[in-house]
DNA sequence: ATGCCGTATTGACATTTGTCGATGTATCGA
DNA sequence: TCGATACATCGACAAATGTCAATACGGCAT
């Protein structure tokens, strides 16, 4: 048999763009995914708030104050993140380190493009 | 009295970069408006209809048919794109001809980048 | 082994969202 | 003037979403 398929859940979007060519409900739904994961203010900062953190990665204690909610929420915010391939989890000991996904942003935007 | 403010409802996003910088959370409210009205699978089949339409514009009755569902709901969806600054409404006898706001959908990608 | 610390998960809840049918409104043609 | 057409709005409803407190899980230090 072939090499089982990676299931990456992760969308990321990548590369049908919204413009020139009406989309199927299938590529609309997968580009809708990942702007449904940026459509909420809190991820938004998540976002912002690990890029600006040294190194590019930041752990959820990290997080919790600046935005102002639970722990669990902001793990919550966090794994749509991951589910949406923007973002990246790495445990390291007792820590979560989370990054965003090179690239991911950027492919993302190229959907809104010609 | 100063004129009174164009209250122009429509954000567009524009100019705000996630990345670089942790955001404010105005400014990251501001963004998540923008993506949250592309986070949805009809929205973006409507605004890819429309460009793909003649003339780059289309009513709501092209509309209605393509997408699968009723009237009203596909109303309901072009109003929140031209809340969003994404598309505009132009009432021509009795059609209303919408197209998709010209650098409206880069401004949000710009959003994107680095 | 025990206890602490950082996260994830669960359960619950209020709010928001997507959808429809019914109805209202404005415009055009006969 | 009347009816038909295109669209918006309203009311209702189910489903999804964001949030928290409580709890479970896993790694680390003692």
């Amino acid at each position: 048999m072939t090499i089982a398929a990676p299931t990456p859940t992760t969308d990321a979007t990548c590369c049908t763009p919204v413009m020139g060519g009406a989309l199927s409900a299938d590529e609309a739904e997968r580009i809708a995914r990942t702007f449904k994961a940026l459509g909420d203010a809190t991820r938004i900062r998540l976002l912002s708030l690990i890029a600006a953190s040294a190194g590019g990665e930041a752990c959820i204690c990290d997080l919790t104050e600046p935005v102002g909610l639970s722990q669990p929420t902001v793990s919550h915010h966090m794994k749509q993140l991951v589910d949406a391939g923007l973002a990246e989890r790495e445990q390291r000991g007792r820590w979560a380190y989370f990054r965003v996904v090179d690239g991911a942003l950027d492919r993302a935007a190229q959907a809104l493009r010609p």
